[in-house]
DNA sequence: TAATATTAATAGTATTACTATTATATTTGC
DNA sequence: GCAAATATAATAGTAATACTATTAATATTA
């Protein structure tokens, strides 16, 4: 598979200066996520990072207030690559069942091909946001940071792909919950099948994840 | 409803000293559920909490040997009396189809009275584990924990109720990862309906989260 | 009453998540 | 091609955190 060679826009209120203006800035963003997933978000320094990418601290504060603020972008910039892939899987398929089928494949299956954009390794910024991105939401600053827009690029998604459930079904009462569930639900399920296997039904090569939710929504809508 | 004077109890690889031997060590939990509410687990300190029972820092230490591991606690006493709960709920009931539904009603309904236990307050301990929850298991340390058996008791209401699943439909291949998404969805769907409500179908008083996982539930087993 | 255990108080450590300031490169505008 | 503007690096510093260690005071029990 070849490389596309797409754009990516995050919106200026999820940085203080554009990681993508500058070399320095691509790798903070690089780096960062080789970290995070080595060290866990907790274990994650900006001084580290320094160290790591030759550069200093107080440099990577010029792009990112906090490191909560960096984690909030990785996760907005990895559900713009989500859309994006919807949209792009979705364009020109007549049928919605098969538009459903394949937005809930790409919001369920584990990422494992690292080959759209050059300076971010979406192999692993899915993992970031399997293990990491609850952690950027249940915070006491959620409702003002919500407010900001911090979180509209996910909540778009799930605008997305429920639209396409009120298509097939348009007297089904949930189709936000159904989504939200589905998206949620298949990050549970990867992170328990790695580390609470007991929680789950995975089987290596079985794609019984991307199964599970397929049957759920589509069992889901049918009835009644 | 009258108090039950019931007992849970916590495995001993869970505290340091066990807070139910001494009235310090139930203020400590009981003060620790307040204050985790109030100000989250991530402002929340041993310190701050022993100013708050008029005793100190040090003294927490002795009964818990981190913050992290406090939460552990309150985690697994959470899912104890739930397990309580379930099992009370389903004996003597005959119908399978009943049990199931007691047990889903259970694992998605807030918890919106207080009365079983004299020091812990289960409105809000519902809350920590609906907001904190998560904070305990994504970590560096899960293997090491999960293999300690600190998760014990959540895997087991997740078995029990998978029973219930596996009654009603032995064909079915995914009871685990069905009761694991009831569990964990219902958590978040009642944080979205607070903080992020684009992301859900929420509308009050009409019961719409537990009508929506029993469906689901329902309609998954009743196919094919 | 003495021994023992429990709790409180104090002090200290390494680290964190930042902020502020200044010095040094690098880029750009004219 | 040089000055001005800007970006980056280095250094230092702060308040707070998550602990540990030690000692002192207070209960409990034998």
């Amino acid at each position: 598979m070849e490389k596309l060679q797409l754009h990516i826009t995050i919106s200026p209120d999820l940085y203080t200066k554009d990681p993508e203006s500058s070399v320095l800035g691509q790798k903070i963003v690089s780096k960062s996520i080789e970290m995070i997933n080595d060290l866990g978000f907790e274990d994650f320094t900006f001084k580290k990072l320094g160290l790591e990418i030759g550069s200093n601290e107080s440099s990577v504060y010029r792009y990112f207030e906090s490191k909560h603020a960096l984690l909030v972008y990785l996760i907005d910039w990895y559900w713009s690559w989500v859309e994006y892939r919807l949209v792009f899987a979705t364009l020109n398929v007549p049928s919605v069942e098969a538009r459903l089928t394949q937005a809930i494949s790409i919001l369920t299956a584990e990422v494992t091909e690292d080959n759209s954009f050059s300076y971010i390794n979406e192999v692993l910024l899915n993992k970031i946001i399997i293990t990491e991105s609850s952690k950027a939401y249940h915070t006491k600053a959620i409702d003002s940071e919500n407010q900001k827009g911090y979180y509209k690029t996910y909540k778009r998604v799930v605008q997305r792909v429920s639209d396409f459930v009120s298509e097939i079904n348009p007297s089904y009462e949930f189709p936000h919950m159904l989504i939200s569930t589905v998206i949620e639900g298949a990050h549970h399920q990867l992170y328990f099948s790695k580390h609470l296997p007991a929680l789950t039904d995975f089987e290596e090569g079985k794609n019984n994840i991307v199964r599970f939710y397929t049957d759920l929504v589509f069992n889901t809508l049918s009835h009644k």
